[in-house]
RNA sequence: GGUCGGGUAGCUCAGCUGGAUAGAGCAACAGCCUUCUAAGCUGUGGGUCCUGGGUUCGAAUCCCAGCCUGAUCACCA
């Protein structure tokens, strides 16, 4: 049992106790005591006046004066108006940490065998671009939700289904035939995904150009659009592939090849990866047999043109479309249909979709869908849906040139880490290696930061102008923390002090950040000896700002909160983060944290 | 128009399962490098928590109405 409810109970018995009323946990508020005041936890009297039938300081003063006296937890308390501020014993913090410090892995679930499985959707690129801005927070944050489920012992399936068919492709693929002159990723030095977005800017461009010569002649844009000899070659080449024509597929396959290569680059180097890869060419045929037999039990209905549909009016929705007139599936078909492969192959206990809060309407959809057809899977799923990432001018628009590139933004604060990092003289006494290490690790710590640290369900405004900041709340800030946390180690050992893990509680550290500290049981000895109020503030303040993060990741998250209903107990949290931090640099949100900087 | 988000300091954002004087960082200003790393620390100034009602002992937080803003409502994916 945490602290919080050891004290929730011990409360409920106070009131019992003092006057003989029943009360449950939910009628308790407990909340830890704001900075400003001496205490680890505070007790809001208001609530609780009808039962005592006094004023708030009255009952304050007595359940405190109860539970100091009665209560092994309660070391002392003080009465500010109806608030009643509660201290923690310390031998309370010690037995905690002795728990914590006893389980190899600092008290993180383990994961078992038959754990629930979680898989999760995320990245699911096109491959006509490369990944750029919007990838970068979908896969920081997909990876992210990945290492948190792990930690708290869930098995978990990251997969991405890569959307490598379609016109856009063909418009790449029918670009490089024409005007490619066999420009390979080897002869051109480009990296493959590169290559081709280069090819499918180039297919628009032209295919503009001719949309204004043939206005001029007079045509409507509609008119044009249908004319228009580039776009019916490329449809021409969608159905050439789909009527699996060799040429074309291997043209296909060859550039695909090229882009793939490119992307595990660019995951490589954001450190996020995959365990199973599904491709919209394998998947994109599968919805249609689900929705005909959706339509023979008539759940579905058939307009006269054949064409398939879902009524979700007694959802409060609309009409949906399935299958088009001429038999073809629709993306929501897809998606049916690669739900039900996804649970054939994995007993999935839950799905969830990192998916952009642009597509909101089409989970909502594709839930009540499955759910209609019968799948007991469907009302479970999780859109896991998070907001744009906006420029200060606004939207990125691939039009107007303002896409960030993912590939070139690492680039850039790499160098700009690099760049601060030498002006800092921080980056003496390394080998060359060794610096670029740092670099990277500061440079993508700062830009994985930026974009966690926002709820993600907001848009959020990124300024390339001003880049990422490395100082204030910044991934660079914890980081250096860590750095520094280190090399207090490193200075200890050096001096032969002895770093063990038995707890010392006679450290002389502040209020407030008692608590905290005493959490870190290997600095136990180090903070001794250093034992300066600097030092106290150093950790408390690093540990903190992590379990700011990580109960924000919490918040929002349905499936995380239901399995975490204990985690507003800010020190086992803690212990989690700082065991996390230093035994695992900081994989739960994949920011690596150099030794020395 | 329907549905779903968002609106908190000059800027970027926390806080929202109701609690104490609404918090950080950036920017501005004033201090702090012979002890452990100044990518830091300390302090000052800065608020109509979009507006108006309601519920409550208590509302940034919950409810209602309105305003602004974004997304979505395709035989696109």
């Amino acid at each position: 049992m945490n602290i919080e409810n050891k004290l929730q109970q011990a409360i409920i018995g106070t009131i019992k106790t003092l006057y003989n009323a029943d009360v449950d946990a939910s009628q308790i508020t407990l909340q830890t005591t704001k900075k400003e005041f001496r205490g680890h936890y505070t007790l809001v009297t208001f609530p609780l006046l009808k039962i005592s039938k006094k004023n708030p300081e009255q009952t304050a003063q007595e359940i405190g004066a109860y539970l100091a006296e009665k209560s092994p937890i309660i070391a002392d308390f003080n009465v500010i108006k109806g608030f009643l501020n509660l201290s923690i014993a310390s031998a309370v913090w010690v037995n905690l940490l002795e728990d914590i410090n006893a389980q190899p892995n600092f008290g993180i679930t383990p994961v078992a065998d038959d754990a629930p499985l979680f898989m999760v959707e995320y990245s699911s690129p096109n491959t006509n671009k490369p990944l750029h801005l919007g990838h970068v927070r979908n896969n920081l944050l997909g990876h992210s939700l990945c290492e948190v489920l792990a930690a708290n012992g869930k098995r978990v399936v990251k997969t991405n289904i890569v959307n490598d068919r379609g016109i856009h492709i063909c418009k790449s693929m029918l670009a490089w035939q024409k005007w490619g002159n066999g420009e390979t990723p080897q002869s051109s030095g480009k990296k493959g995904d590169h290559l081709i977005g280069e090819y499918y800017v180039l297919f628009d461009k032209n295919y503009k150009a001719e949309l204004s010569v043939l206005q001029g002649e007079g045509m409507t844009k509609e008119q044009a659009e249908e004319k228009s000899e580039l776009m019916q070659e490329a449809r021409e080449m969608l159905r050439k592939w789909e009527a699996h024509d060799t040429e074309t597929v291997s043209l296909w396959r060859m550039m695909n090849d090229w882009v793939y290569a490119g992307f595990d680059e660019t995951y490589r180097e954001m450190g996020v990866s995959f365990d199973k890869i599904y491709y919209e060419s394998d998947t994109y045929i599968l919805g249609k047999e689900v929705a005909l037999a959706g339509l023979e039990k008539g759940v579905f209905y058939q307009k006269e043109d054949g064409s398939v549909w879902a009524d979700l009016m007694p959802y409060g929705l609309d009409h949906k479309l399935l299958l088009r007139s001429d038999g073809t599936s629709v993306y929501m078909t897809q998606d049916i249909g690669t739900a039900k492969i996804r649970f054939d192959d994995y007993p999935i206990h839950t799905m969830i979709y990192v998916v952009g809060n642009e597509q909101n309407y089409h989970f909502q959809v594709l839930s009540i869908l499955l759910d209609m057809l019968g799948f007991e899977f469907g009302k479970g799923l999780v859109h896991f849906s998070y907001g744009m990432v906006e420029l200060p001018e606004g939207k990125m628009k691939s039009r107007e040139g303002t896409v960030v590139d993912a590939d070139d933004l690492m680039k850039e604060m790499i160098e700009t880490a690099r760049e601060t990092s030498k002006e800092l003289g921080k980056l003496e006494g390394y080998t060359p290696g060794e610096a670029d290490e740092v670099a990277r690790m500061i440079g993508l710590g700062a830009l994985k930061y930026f974009m966690l640290k926002v709820d993600p369900k907001k848009n959020m405004t990124f300024n390339p102008k001003e880049s990422i900041d490395f100082n204030g709340n910044t991934g660079p800030f914890i980081q250096y923390t860590h750095a520094r946390i280190q090399s207090i180690l490193r200075k200890a050992r050096e001096q032969g002090i002895e770093i063990t893990s038995t707890l010392d509680i006679s450290v002389q550290l502040s209020e407030k950040e008692e608590g905290l500290v005493q959490m870190v049981t290997d600095f136990g000895s180090v903070v001794k000896q250093a034992g300066t109020e600097y030092n106290v503030s150093l950790i408390g303040n690093y540990v903190y700002e992590l379990v700011k993060e990580y109960n924000q990741f919490y918040h929002d998250f349905p499936i995380l909160k239901e399995e975490n209903s204990g985690l507003r107990n800010f020190r086992l949290l803690l212990s989690k983060n700082v065991a996390l931090t230093i035994k695992k640099g900081m994989k739960l949100f994949g920011i690596d944290v150099p030794e020395r900087m």
